[in-house]
DNA sequence: ACGCCTTCCGTAAACGTTTACGATACTAAG
DNA sequence: CTTAGTATCGTAAACGTTTACGGAAGGCGT
């Protein structure tokens, strides 16, 4: 079956209310749209996307934008996988379909998005990891394409919809939970603070400190990369430290692998020496021993949410889901473990 | 910018010479030529890729087809974040760009790549995790489009492309290793037959044993899943077997985190009292003490002759790569640990 | 008989490209 | 001067849809 035309004259019909028919519009006798669906089944027609994309300036396809670089799969698990799945439970309710854009290693991630915005393959876009300074959100704003960003910015002017990670709560549960178990001392282990997340988490983990009467010390900050490596230099850093920390809080929990050969290399036990808690369940960590206090949340949810964002920002869709708030603080559930089971005798 | 008439008429040249110019026709003059592409980056033009799709029949994208069940995600690596990487760096040489289709959990994935094929938003599809009838197949040949599967199929006819591991030479080398060792009884876990991994990898273990004329003996083939559970539960069977076989073979090395955890509970000390010995390397296990004897590959590489293959099998850059052998097995590497470290004294 | 409304359907334009074809101007060969 | 060839460009059709518009037919009230 080559398109529609062909579909139109096998029935005798023409091709325009072939097209309503299909499309369901109200203007066609219910027994001939029973008759051009059911030709359309018998000979698999569907709608050519070019042609449609052309015509009504719309491609009904949502891109979620990832990177691929050797640092990303190396040192993230499928956690965009995960997100998939909820934000396809609700795309497809709207016939929406979804593609993931990996952004090669070797280009730049705002010249990847504005080759692919150009091209006007998707309707709408979700961007993850973004940046603190992000072109790609100023070039999203004035492409006038709809999105939703997952992770905060100060780019756009504030403009623009986010859905990002609830780090305040979590610093300031990790650091009440340690604070309770007598901890006077904890470390934390981020990244640089050019990076939202480092940024932003650090922040929190001082407030929630003074909150307590603790002074900040910068001395226990410790900047490090979000992977097994720098959990392993985390560790290396935080032995050196005079009047040793009794707790370390790590942004990433894939630092945990490295954190703890460290320790052990040194003959500090995780969980009766150092207390530890992990940030952003991480499944590589999940079996380390003791098992790792940590924090998580739901995949599919997370993604349900970001396409609910994205949808209420779509003229098309925007009527159906605006009671959505425009940013969201995603909440993260904190997990129990082994690693900061112990007490501090004071 | 709205499309190539604006370009055109700002330019004060037809239409038809600035598409010429951008797409690297012979005859326009070169002068011409760089006056359109300085305009054309000027005000940031590129083609609708819809306008063209619809005219040239064609898309310039590749789709990657992977599954996003909740199985999946849980029980898989980011390989084919991985593989993405190696694929793109082939693709871009033509201006081929790659996207990634995750069929929903819910969905049949024969429906939802019928539904992919149907509406003609890639040219060509990478499918993967095929199964030994596997319908995809016989649905990409009927509607004529390239494609390469990862992992061979009975389907099709043994008239399409694929490229899968080689399971063949792993196990003879799994159990080359083992037998020089001195093991005589030599485990294996592995899914069920009916899926193809399991069936070729178990014959190929069994052919190599009876190469050095030990006798295959049933009882030592546990069907388990591939995942962490699956692990556990073999380690479960394994214990119950008389006689008890002093190696092991992990089909999967995430199942070796589950495995360790059951021999722990009993007493049994891997790498000691067990030799255990994991294919595909699995990030999550890497972890594991003692260190994992595993075969590994690099995955962009894998990618790389995806794309290779793929596209010696489309018509437009047959020519180019038609050296490329149709159906490849692609091999691993050792990459020796502490887990089956040990000899048996005969 | 007339006008009006509703239901259903056909016609044709439009979306943004690419490309086959022909036109023009110029050059070179005879 | 004629002819053929070359370089460059414009024209217009085509790709497969959707949809605004209008027309035909029938019903219904006056």
């Amino acid at each position: 079956m080559k398109g529609i035309r062909q579909l139109a004259e096998h029935l005798d019909i023409s091709i325009g209310t072939v097209s309503r028919a299909l499309n369901g519009k109200a203007d066609v006798n219910e027994e001939t749209r029973k008759r051009v669906l059911a030709a359309a089944e018998e000979f698999g027609y569907v709608a050519n996307q070019s042609g449609r994309s052309l015509r009504q300036g719309t491609t009904n396809v949502i891109g979620l934008m990832i990177e691929s670089s050797k640092e990303t799969v190396e040192n993230s698990d499928n956690f965009f996988l995960g997100v998939t799945g909820g934000l396809q439970s609700v795309l497809s309710r709207h016939k929406l379909d979804l593609v993931m854009l990996p952004c090669p290693s070797d280009e730049d991630p705002y010249e990847y998005l504005k080759r692919m915005v150009a091209r006007r393959v998707v309707d709408a876009m979700i961007i993850s990891a973004t940046q603190r300074i992000d072109k790609r959100i100023d070039l999203l704003i004035k492409a006038k394409i709809p999105f939703v960003a997952l992770g905060r910015s100060s780019s756009g002017g504030n403009n623009f919809t986010w859905i990002d990670l609830d780090f305040e709560g979590v610093a300031t549960c990790a650091v009440d939970r340690l604070v309770a178990k007598g901890h006077r001392r904890i470390a934390i282990a981020a990244p640089s603070g050019e990076i939202n997340l480092g940024y932003v988490f650090v922040d929190a983990y001082r407030k929630a400190l003074e909150k307590h009467g603790i002074k900040y010390d910068p001395k226990l900050v410790i900047r490090v990369k979000s992977s097994e490596q720098g959990g392993y230099q985390a560790g290396e850093e935080l032995l050196r430290i005079d009047n040793r920390p009794t707790a370390i809080i790590l942004i990433y929990e894939l630092m945990a692998i490295g954190l703890y050969r460290r320790l052990v290399e040194a003959g500090v036990v995780p969980g009766r020496d150092l207390a530890v808690i992990g940030f952003r369940e991480e499944p590589r960590a999940r079996f380390l021993q003791p098992t790792l206090t940590c924090f998580r949340m739901s995949l599919p949810d997370l993604g349900a949410a970001l396409a609910e964002t994205l949808l209420a920002s779509m003229p098309a869709y925007s009527e159906i889901y605006r009671n959505d708030v425009r940013n969201r603080i995603w909440p993260l559930e904190l997990a129990p473990g082994e690693s900061d089971a112990f007490s501090i005798r004071s």
